[in-house]
Order: C-alpha cells, then sequence, then structure tokens
DNA sequence: ACCATTTGCTTGCGTGTGCAAACAACTTCT
DNA sequence: AGAAGTTGTTTGCACACGCAAGCAAATGGT
C-alpha cells in the first residue's frame, strides 16, 4: 500500500522514540483521546441522573428524530455503528426498559422497526436538555464560536471521508483536495 | 421535540449560524463516530497484520516513547484513559504475549513498572509506521495541511480542557473566553 | 414452480472493560 | 513505635460488544 501523498513536512524522526515531531500521530491521537473523554464525562451523568448510557441515548436519539420516533433495524445499527448483533441487544435492554418496542415491517417480513414508546419519548424529553446543556458547558468552556464553527467544519469533513462498506471502513479518496491541473 | 442537528453533508453554501445551537450536538456527534470510525479503522489494519489492537497499539506507543520505554502503572492507565483494572489486564494480556513485562518499582514496593520488551520494541518498529502510513492516508485525503494544523490545534484545546478527578471526569472552566454580555 | 443465493435479524460464545472489594505498602498522627 | 488512613495494584463479578452461525424471508436463475 503506497500511500504517496503529499506529506512532506513532519519529522521523518528517529522512529519510536520521539513525541516532539508532534505530528499526526498526535492529532488523531488528541481526536481518540478526546472522544473517551467527552464519551465517559456525557456517560456520568446521563447514567446517574436517568441511568441512561451514551450509547442508549445515541439510539433513542437517533429515534426521536426520526419520523414516528421508529427506524429500521439495519439502518439504526448504520447510524449508531454497532454491528447488528450488538444493536439487537442494544434494542433487548431498551425494550426491557420500556423504552423501546419493536414493530414487525409489513413491507419486508424479515425486517424490524425499533420504536420509541411514549416513555421512551419522556425520557428523552428530559435527557436531550441535559445532554445539550453538558455540551454547551464543554464547548463553552474550551472554544470561541469561531473555533467551535471550525471545528465541527473540520469533523465533518473527516466523517465525510470515512464510511462503511460491507462492514469494513474505508477512507474515501479526495478528488477535489488541490490536486492543480488535474484532469 | 426541536432536535434537528441532523448532518447535512456539504453546508458549505450560503447561511451560516441560523442553527447554530442545534450544532453543538452535531459537533460533538461527529466527533464521536470520527473516532469510532478512525479507532475501527486502524483497529483493521493492526489487528489483521500484526494481531494488535487499538488499545494494544496506545499502550505500547506510550511505553516505546517513553524512557527506558518502562512506565509506572498508574500513569500508563492515566494516559491511555483506562482504568487501572483495565489496565492490569491489558498488561497481562501484552505480557502473555511476550511484549511487555513488568518491574518491581524499587521506591515504592505497591508499585509496578510495565517495561517494553524487545520484542515489543520491534513490533512497534513495525507498527509505527503502517500506523502513521495509514493516518498519512486518512488525514491527507480529508484535509489541506492548514486544516490539518487548525484540527490538531482545537483537538488540543479541547483536550486541554478535560482531565481526570479521582476517576470522574470534569471539564475546566476556561479563565480566558469572554463571554460577552449574553449571560 | 423450484432451488440457490442474498438479505435482515437474532443467538452462542469469547473477550475486553469498569466497579467494588481485597491486599500490600507507604504516610501520618499521636 | 503503633494505629489509622491513604495509595498503587490486582482480583470477582457483571455486562456490553463483535464474530460466526443460524434462521426466516426475499430475490434471481432455470
Amino acid at each position: 500500500m503506497e500511500l504517496e501523498a503529499r506529506h512532506r513536512r513532519g519529522s521523518t524522526g528517529g522512529g519510536t522514540g520521539s513525541d516532539s515531531d508532534g505530528d499526526r500521530l498526535t492529532t488523531v491521537g488528541l481526536l481518540l483521546e478526546s472522544a473517551t473523554a467527552l464519551r465517559q464525562l456525557f456517560h456520568q451523568r446521563l447514567d446517574s441522573e436517568l441511568s441512561l448510557s451514551t450509547q442508549s441515548f445515541g439510539i433513542l436519539i437517533r429515534l426521536a428524530r426520526s419520523p414516528g420516533g421508529e427506524l429500521r433495524m439495519s439502518e439504526l445499527a448504520s447510524q449508531t455503528l454497532l454491528t447488528p448483533s450488538g444493536l439487537t441487544r442494544a434494542i433487548d435492554r431498551l425494550h426491557e426498559q420500556g423504552l423501546v418496542t419493536r414493530r414487525a415491517c409489513p413491507e419486508d417480513r424479515r425486517g424490524a422497526f425499533a420504536v420509541l414508546t411514549s416513555a421512551g419519548r419522556d425520557l428523552m424529553d428530559r435527557a436531550v436538555p441535559l445532554h445539550r446543556a453538558q455540551i454547551d458547558g464543554v464547548l463553552a468552556s474550551a472554544f470561541t464560536p469561531a473555533d467551535e464553527r471550525s471545528l465541527a467544519e473540520l469533523l465533518r469533513t473527516l466523517r465525510d471521508h470515512l464510511y462503511r462498506d460491507n462492514g469494513a471502513w474505508v477512507v474515501l479518496e479526495a478528488p477535489d483536495v488541490d490536486c492543480p491541473g488535474a484532469g
């Protein structure tokens, strides 16, 4: 795999020994660590106050945003970045908590919808403001509005270059990054 | 439910700022999803080619960057965002693979160092270029060098505002953010 | 119509993780 | 010095997740 990309700056420093190059490894490390930290930060609040895990919240909020409060299992799995089996178990747990029901798909009898119950919707009506307030606290304390916007845009760019193909993650090669005169 | 934070691709067009409130949910969502996607992307490569999980890699690279290739268990736990118990198990696994050893701390006989073995160092000498190349592929395809630097800086800012206090994650309030009369 | 292949979802099993408890060694207080 | 508390690390247990296999329903070929 030769990714003869355009990187020329960056250290080429002595292998694994030094952090001083402060390069892409660090950037990705920061992204991963920030995500872990945020996940656990949110988990503390949501779990202690509403007995809701971050994963459950992620599922419920997607259902809440969908028309009818329902989504196909496979679609939900795709959106939450869970495998089908993981989603099945997650919906099982939410079902035991009375937050979600299953509905058979009339057009494809293999298929199933996950449907938000009224209890689920009530819970989200409490959870979303809580979560939003927490996010506000983090972002507002860390960023200026302009920086916040920049971060959002950069992350969207990154996210749009990553997608799943048959369960395997792949990187979209960018056709629009400046390849001057390319054609 | 007034949640319409669904992300849209390529909103680079006209209006900005009208839905800035809902964007925060999306921003955090993008961060979390990107991190998950990257984690799994890296896992595919490292695991298939070197039988190395992302977690193991994260531990080994920190050891490799440390003088003597060793680090206290607690320090390593803190850096990897694992709990002490999680780290103990992780080091156990790496020990069974011959990549890491434990060394008693002479100054504090409760303490232990995790030490990279020569096999571990050899593995990292192969893993780091692989990982680096993959990161290059992702970042180079998604970002211009300038954007890449911006992202790194923003992420460092974010990361620096999150830290653990006795196992609980807290947000550092920013002293230098000016809160213009809005609040 | 029949059979093979594919798709959507669910289970069996193994593994990684956190929490709480346990334990040893260090520190502090009297 | 001795007792009480704190700190660094390791176990018992429970749980969430992925992978591979299983099963029902849809699709395609003949």
